[in-house]
Parts: structure tokens; C-alpha cells; sequence
DNA sequence: AATTAAAAGTTGCAATTGCAACAGAAAATT
DNA sequence: AATTTTCTGTTGCAATTGCAACTTTTAATT
């Protein structure tokens, strides 16, 4: 239903030039953007991955948000008021597509095809987005962690339409995203195990 | 910024009638819509207040979200395929404007001001959406209960430009919203005034 | 290939948090 | 105005969870 659009197409016609957007390739550890600066820009995901990452006050890192293709970020997602200053880094080689919210609705100079797509395809991506944060509050809501746990792999189940999956990413990851601490998450994993709930080989995971 | 467009001209402006959109009253306890059906429809609070609820497998009564005026929501915006029922019910006496998403960006046949002005202004409601939904996660990623009163205050008191400030919903409702234990948030509450941290006369806060 | 860094896995212990079960205050309903 | 319901506030106790501090395994880098 919504994802039924493919951005594979998208670079392709973005070679054709686009006179709203820029795209822009990171190595790991580069800076993408930060959130500091209020200037509604969007940035689109076209491969590798990214994380929303924030120094609390004591200095500890937090992932505040993981990014993989197809995810749309930008600070005019995230005006909480706060002297925290966000930024993304990418996690591995990254493309990503840069353009100014505004300006996507204004025709692009050389009303190319590319341009038009983005914009017809921009409220399912971010239709998406806010599937995908209702499903992240869904997740955190729950009081424990074997209640989280279990309701993430319920979702990965359907998802895959399969009891066994694989996790998207690693169990340090997958702590972080579910705001529990990793050590306790591996405890309650043992225990799953234990109770025969779940089977688990690897990052491979089978919920019966 | 994002929120510089008036709902109550919304209002006025749909007595001239718009052949896309509906517009009902609901009392309290009344069911305003189910998420149990896909059919995209957008729903947006006129005045009242409403609750997301479900009921879980043990017959426990969840709020997921609280909705107030201008608020927006819809199944389209929740797709996360479990097998509860959904609901959304009207804590007050409620007014809700309802359409079908793809209706939107249609012509109506009227060609009426409202339909134009809702049409233009959907992006900025489906924006605020996606930063409430990120305050949300903001707070929920808090290790501790008092990180997350204190996120929360702080929040609120930047919003009123004041250190003084109204909680919007009851202590009980507050304890739902941060999804922790109502008794130990009361807990909680004292210590803070206990340390000096907070001021708290009813529900006015003083965070310090 | 060797070294370094990151991730997975474990465990003891302390502390926070949730739960249960109250009483009193406030609000809503009849 | 009286009654019922909801909300606030408090406390003991048990249980979950976070923290710290490790070792082992896997992945990445030089």
C-alpha cells in the first residue's frame, strides 16, 4: 500500500538533474546535518544507514533515531525545544537526498521527472514516518521488557509474514531502540529461550 | 511557525459546505472511529478531546494517544498489524472533521475556500503530528521516572515561556502519557518537591 | 595476518519501579 | 443536595530492571 513506490527509480532519474534537490554520498562517521539550525530541510535516505544521535549533558551518546533507506529525517521533524544538540552520522556509506520542504511544491526549473515523483511521493513517506513512530511508542509504552520484546518480534513475525526472522539490527541496536538496558535485554532473551517462547540462532529469531 | 493557521476559520468557513469532508458531534463516551477497517480515513479534532484506546488480552484498558483540538489522526496512521481493535472515544463532547486521505488533494465540487485551506494546511497538521510523536519517543527513551517528569516539565515550561506552568491533562493521565506507574510517579513527584526542584499547587507546576 | 574495536553473553547486587490496597479530596452525575 | 465516580495522595513489599564489571566471540581495520 504505501511503500508500493520504488526510490531505486528515484536516483536513476535523478542523474537527470534536479534543480531543487542535491544528493550527497557520506562515508561512515561523517556528519549528514545536524538539527541545530532551523531551515526545514528534508533529508531522504537512498542507501546505507544513519543515526539521529545526541551528548546528553553527563556526555553519554544516545541513538535517538535509527535510519535506513527510504527514511525521511529533518530538524522540522523534531522542534522540541531543548539546548540538545542533534545531528546524524552515518553508520556505514550513505546516500542521501537533500531538499528544502517548501521548495518541493514550487516546480523545479527543469520540471523534470524526478522532481515530480518526489513530490507526488513525499506524503507516503512521510505517511510512512509516522507509521513507524507509532509503532516505536507502541513498542516503549509497554511495562516490560519481555513485553517489548515480544511485541517487537510479534511485528517482525507478521512483517515476514514467517516465525522466524531475522533482526534488523544488532542486539546493542535493538536495546537502544526499545530504551532498555542491553545486559537486562540479554537476561530476559535467556529467559524466552528458557520458557521455549523463542528460539534464537544468531540474529535469526523464531517466535512460537 | 508550523502551527500559524487558525482551525476555528475551519469551522466557520465549512457552513458553506464542502462535498468531501463531514463534520459530527460526538458526547462523551461516544465512539468517534475504529482502526479496525482500512479505509484512510483522516480524522481532525474540532474542539473536544478524545482518546486511542484499546483493550488488551487481559481486558486492560490502554490509552495510546490523548487527542485536543487540531489534533490529527486515522488508521492510515497506525497500520501496525495486530490483531487488537482500536478505537478512538470522546472524552468530552467532541467535534471532528472526517475525509478520505487521497479525497483531499480532489477537487470539491463546491470549489469551497474550506476544502482549499484544509488541503493547504494538511502538511503542517501531518508535521506538528510527526513532533508530537517525536516528544513523545523523546520522553518514553528517559531511563528514570524523574528524567521524564523533568523532560517533560521542561518541555512545557519552554512551550509557556514561563517556569510556571498548567499541566494539560490530569496527574493520572500524565502517568499514562509517560507510560509509567501512576503511584510511583506520585512518588516521585514528592521527592522532587522534597529537593526543590519543583513547586507543585494542583495541577500548576513551578520547575525550578 | 595481526591487531584493534565492537558486539554478544553472563552474573551479582542495589535501586527503582510496579503492584496492591488504602483514605481523602474533588468532580460529575442523578 | 445527595450520591456516585474519578482523581489525588501515600505506603509496604516484591520484582524487575539498571549498573558495573567481566569474558568470549565476531567483525573491522591496519
Amino acid at each position: 500500500m504505501i511503500n508500493d513506490f520504488n526510490i531505486d527509480d528515484f536516483i536513476n532519474n535523478f542523474e537527470k538533474g534536479c534543480t531543487r534537490c542535491q544528493r550527497k554520498t557520506f562515508t561512515k562517521g561523517e556528519i549528514i546535518t545536524t538539527y541545530i539550525a532551523k531551515r526545514n530541510q528534508v533529508c531522504i535516505i537512498l542507501s546505507g544507514t544513519a543515526d539521529l544521535l545526541r551528548y546528553d549533558f553527563n556526555g553519554n551518546k544516545n541513538i535517538i533515531e535509527h535510519f535506513t533507506k527510504n527514511d525521511i529525517f529533518g530538524e522540522l521533524f523534531y522542534t522540541i525545544s531543548t539546548n540538545n544538540e542533534l545531528f546524524v552520522q552515518a553508520k556505514t556509506k550513505t546516500e542521501v537526498l537533500f531538499f528544502i520542504y517548501d521548495d518541493i511544491q514550487k516546480k523545479c526549473k527543469k520540471t523534470c521527472k524526478f522532481h515530480e515523483e518526489l513530490s507526488s511521493n513525499l506524503p507516503k513517506l512521510i505517511l510512512t514516518k509516522i507509521v513507524d513512530l507509532n509503532t516505536r511508542i507502541e513498542l516503549l509504552t509497554k511495562r516490560t521488557i519481555r513485553e517489548k520484546l515480544l511485541g517487537y518480534f510479534s511485528i517482525l513475525s507478521t512483517r515476514s509474514f514467517s516465525k522466524t526472522f531475522l533482526l534488523p539490527f544488532s542486539l546493542t541496536d535493538l536495546a537502544d531502540y526499545l530504551s532498555i538496558d542491553r545486559s537486562a535485554m540479554m537476561r530476559e532473551l535467556s529467559t524466552l529461550k528458557e520458557d521455549g517462547i523463542i528460539k534464537k540462532v544468531g540474529n535469526k529469531i523464531t517466535y512460537l
